[in-house]
DNA sequence: GTCTATAGGTGGATAGAC
DNA sequence: GTCTATCCACCTATAGAC
């Protein structure tokens, strides 16, 4: 009964799944309906009766990402680790994704922040505003802990990690060479 | 006599400060022949003469690029300060460039990086390797000279600066405040 | 929900006059 | 070196049949 309207394994989440890799590979104005529609053997036109505008599917895209992000992170947190690991868990996330050449979705979408529509521009922020307030927590807890040291505020050092992982990433990409993503992130974290 | 062919102070050059703002404001993909040519006063035809593809358009706005950086880095080289403040002033130009609403023209290549003709991507990895090679010289210079304290290789850490810079300034510039990079920024070279 | 067909626009690029 | 005119491929998006 409570799968009354699920078909076939819901068509939206595929042209989800495509879009995404689009995006992450090729950046948002890198690709187009038809792309996707090759890749799924399906018309432009049916794409558009789920996601009438590129915009909102932009929107479905970054509200699917952020979640599946936060509960990762959610998971990180149940798992008891101290705060350290947390970060190195953390890390490893980017690592996952970018081993499947890809880059963050919306470190994707921050380079093409101008020119997108206002509801993904607030999108993209909210994500890293999440990603900032949980980084900051995991360092209050290691600097009390004392399983962590570090100079300035949580705040600062929070929005370098963010940045610094997402950045590497970007050049790791570029060179193809994920152990330059790795090298980097590990150093990051030992140095705090 | 050595100007001959220099009538009006150079349109090929207009063409590049105005495609170059494009590119590291909206993306390679997210400009047109028709958003120069509006701002220019010209027609599409005529962008075409002097740049017949927007590859070579592309390749020459890196070229152009990464010689007025590396101009940039000599300049520092030459002022004859010690090696943490040749970082500030590293730091600095990345700071400038972001104060006009501009990211690094060869950080939003990297993120454009699968989307590029092989030229502009080799033309990009190089752009990072002379930023990594000069940082490598200025962190031994600054080890040896007690300027500098740090752990790791001098090649981590100098991918990890390019990096963290990048990547501050793709956040900081969605958030439209050049604070936060400021902030990063400074830490980032304090901790060293 | 998926299709065919198409609208209406813009993309990069070229020919040829001036 | 810049223009007009144009090509053709592709873009996002819609109408309407099935």
């Amino acid at each position: 009964m409570a799968r009354a309207t699920k078909i076939n394994v819901d068509t939206s989440q595929r042209i989800l799944d495509v879009a995404e890799r689009l995006v992450q590979t090729r950046g948002f104005n890198g690709f187009s309906y038809a792309d996707i529609a090759g890749t799924l053997g399906v018309t432009k036109a049916s794409l558009h009766y789920h996601f009438p505008t590129k915009a909102e599917l932009g929107q479905r895209l970054i509200e699917r990402y952020e979640q599946r992000f936060l509960d990762a992170l959610a998971t990180i947190e149940r798992s008891g680790v101290d705060a350290r690991e947390k970060l190195r868990r953390y890390a490893a996330i980017y690592t996952d994704v970018l081993r499947s050449n890809r880059m963050c979705l919306c470190g994707m979408l921050a380079s093409d922040y101008a020119t997108l529509a206002k509801p993904i521009k607030e999108g993209v922020k909210q994500f890293f505003n999440r990603n900032e307030d949980w980084l900051v927590a995991v360092l209050e807890e290691g600097r009390s802990s004392g399983a962590l040291r570090f100079a300035g505020s949580p705040d600062v050092v929070a929005r370098g990690i963010v940045g610094a992982l997402e950045g590497a990433m970007m050049l790791a990409r570029s060179y193809g060479e994920v152990v330059r993503f790795e090298a980097v992130a590990d150093r990051l974290i030992a140095e705090l």
